[in-house]
RNA sequence: GCCCGGGUAGCUCAGUCGGCAGAGCAACGCACUCGUAAUGCGUAGGUCAGGGGUUCGAAUCCCCUCUCGGGCUCCA
């Protein structure tokens, strides 16, 4: 037939169609489960419609609904039916934005009268939006011009901003303004593609209604967000579900309670934590960790008070570029005023200044838990992760230019060498470059210091992505991003380099020459701060720290009264070893104790009764919920010291 | 800081129409002495976040403040 095209399938396979086919057409003659699973489709690399007639010799892909691809664009399309559910509802409410994001999608109301959404609002719009995938309506691509555009958005401003936009990035390209339409009444501005029908979806729920500024700007209109996810699968949906309800098992603000670690009382104040004794020993273990190994990597440990004047924030630059993230001066004796301080560097600077220095002593490399106090604005604060007040394991390198590149690849090698002793052991880095218009220094300078991170990042084997304008004022910095235990991404330690602060404090060294030079400073915190990192690990452990760091290690429990004295000898050796361990009379029965000791996450639960009081042994139950009776205390203390060297919980 | 939703016993949560403040767990006491995830009985525990207002009467309705959560913005 004449009438033909061919086109090429992505593994070279030539296929023919009759012309005019389109992508969907394409998927049912490969296979009925394809034609099933197909959302989109490329077309020589770009997105398209199923319903996109093929030009002959194109290279086409199908795009399914199981990968990140396809969920996109079923995630877009339900956006589509939320904001035709809610302008149903509300007549005369304006869309704005409804983009697919991780895990989901979200769309951006102006409701009339200023109205917001209430919880319960949810469950009316997913109901109809149910009713609308039901329908089955069809998405219709139009191309419009600009004009037909504005005419057809006449009543939706935001739409039309879009439109006039100079960033073209919803619909409106090349002077073509592109709408998908459902409804005779329903029409989008998309770029697309989007699913053919509405009955093509299905897995979705709303989660949650937010407020969001248009456009992210605050000094713009704040809209109403409904946040909702979208899946291939009622299955997947589930499984996603599921995913949510495991991190709120995790969450450290709700283990943080239970397991007893911390609190933050509101007598204190927003964002200020209190440690309680198990979490303050936790915290101590890992401090204590921290310190040896810093020792060993040819640190010096400092101090430095939590207040100072206004003058060394001058000089710093803080009072110019982070005033809005300190606390108000306080003001003692006439006009004196003094900061808490945000940061540890000006100390740490004055420290390497309060005497000459010499080439011989760098890399000068100087260590502190500084506490640092930050005012962060009242709606940013979250447990551990968020807070105003905070110790960094910070530490500030003084070195020469020359020794830069080798310090900055044996930082990082130390950094994910300690990172991994605390468990975490997925990374991957980011580099953020100079912020636009927040940042003190000339170009040349900050290019020096990102090639010399980048090429640091360079050789450690890890991916490197880019965070263009995302660094500090004084220097580009390299993070390091550890994923936990069930998937999430972490921005753990930081690395910068700095050479403005040098200058603003004049900074020097003799060197060999017998010349004064200007040292480079780099700064580093590992965990970030100890804090937020806590919070990290109790979420990466669920609140079961491995044996190390757990706050009690073993709990010995005699089966009746007689055993006591059994149990207080055992616990008595395993103390005596250096393990922590606590001995808990039988005044409750035996079930009860095992499971008080389960849900307070202890690593090791000893069961002694007559059988170990006449052979010397004792029951062990681990935390997974494996049983062992009769074992040796010297074997068990032997378990101990063996997962005790390796760090690992059980 | 902004938008929305919360705050009732240590924890989780009920509390109807504005009419005596409740439960389970935890704590404490007594009994039970038990071999692997909750023994029984009893006792105590509250300025219903705080302040103001409406009302004969407020946990409940209104206002303000504090605080928590979800977002926006910001960020370690």
């Amino acid at each position: 037939m004449a009438d033909s095209i061919t086109i090429t399938l992505p593994d070279g396979t030539p296929r023919e169609l009759s012309e005019g086919a389109n992508a969907g057409d394409l998927a049912a003659s490969i296979g009925r489960g394809l034609a099933k699973a197909a959302v989109a489709a490329t077309v020589d690399g770009k997105q398209v419609d199923l319903t996109t007639p093929l030009p002959d010799g194109a290279t086409v892909a199908i795009v399914t609904s199981n990968t990140p691809e396809g969920r996109h664009v079923l995630r877009h399309s339900t956006a589509h039916v939320l904001a035709q559910a809610v302008l149903q509802l509300w007549p005369g409410a304006k869309f704005a934005i409804g983009p697919p994001i991780e895990d989901g999608f979200y769309y951006d109301f102006e409701l009339p009268g200023g109205a917001a959404f209430s919880d319960d609002d949810l469950a009316r719009i997913e109901e109809r939006m149910r009713e609308i995938v039901k329908e089955g309506q069809p998405f219709v691509r139009e191309e419009h011009s600009r004009d037909e555009g504005l005419a057809l958005f006449a009543d939706q401003p935001y739409k039309r901003e879009i439109i006039e936009g100079v960033d073209e990035t919803e619909g409106a390209e090349g002077g073509v303004v592109s709408a998908y339409r459902n409804t005779p009444e329903f029409v989008d501005l998309c770029r697309g593609p989007h699913v053919p029908s509405t009955d093509r979806l299905g897995a979705f729920k709303l989660m949650r209604v937010a407020g969001a500024y248009w456009r992210g700007d605050e000094k713009r209109p704040q809209l109403q967000r409904i946040y909702g996810t979208a899946w291939e699968s009622r299955q997947a949906l589930e499984e996603h579900l599921h995913r949510l309800e495991e991190a709120e098992r995790r969450d450290h603000r709700k283990l943080g309670v239970e397991l007893d670690l911390f609190s933050f009382p509101d007598e204190i104040g927003s964002g200020l934590a209190v440690f309680h004794p198990k979490g303050g020993l936790v915290r101590r273990l890992m401090e204590d960790y921290s310190r040896r190994r810093h020792e060993e990597g040819g640190y010096e440990f400092v101090n430095s008070p939590h207040i100072s004047k206004e003058s060394l924030f001058q000089i710093s630059g803080h009072l110019d570029w982070f005033a809005e993230g300190m606390y108000p001066p306080i003001e003692i004796d006439e006009g004196n005023r003094y900061y808490l301080k945000p940061m540890n560097c000006p100390f740490h600077i004055l420290i390497f200044r309060s005497r000459q220095r010499s080439y011989r002593e760098l890399p000068l490399r100087l260590f502190e838990f500084g506490t640092v106090y930050r005012y962060e604005k009242s709606g940013v604060v979250h447990g551990l992760t968020r807070v105003r007040g905070m110790t960094q394991d910070d530490a500030h390198i003084f070195c020469t230019k020359e020794q830069m590149a080798e310090e900055l690849h044996s930082l990082l090698t130390f950094v994910l060498d300690l990172l991994r002793d605390y468990g975490l052991d997925d990374f991957y880095l980011e580099l953020s470059t100079k912020p636009e218009g927040k940042a003190v220094g000339g170009g040349e300078e900050w290019d020096e210091a990102t090639e010399a991170l980048r090429e640091a990042a360079g050789k450690m084997d890890l991916e490197l992505v880019m965070d263009p304008g995302g660094g500090a004022f004084y220097g580009p910095k390299i993070s390091v991003q550890a994923k936990d235990a069930i998937g999430r991404t972490w921005q753990l330690s930081t690395i910068q380099v700095d050479f403005q602060l040098p200058e603003r404090f004049e900074l020097e060294y003799t060197g060999a020459d017998n010349q004064r030079h200007r040292p480079i400073m780099i700064h580093r915190a590992l965990f970030g701060t100890v804090e937020r990192f806590f919070g990290i690990l109790v979420e990466h452990y669920a609140g079961a720290f491995p044996l190390w760091l757990a706050p009690v290690q073993v709990r010995v429990l005699p089966v009746r009264d007689d055993h006591d004295g059994y149990a207080a000898s055992v616990a008595d050796r395993l103390r005596a070893a250096g393990f922590r361990v606590e001995a808990l009379d039988a005044s409750e029965p035996l079930g009860a104790r095992i499971r008080r000791g389960k849900l307070e996450k202890i690593p090791y639960v000893l069961v002694v009764g007559d059988d170990d009081v006449a052979g010397g042994t004792v029951g062990v139950n681990d935390r997974a919920g494996n049983v062992e009776r009769g074992v040796p205390v010297d074997d068990f203390l032997a378990r101990l010291a063996r997962e005790l060297v390796v760090r690992a919980g059980v």
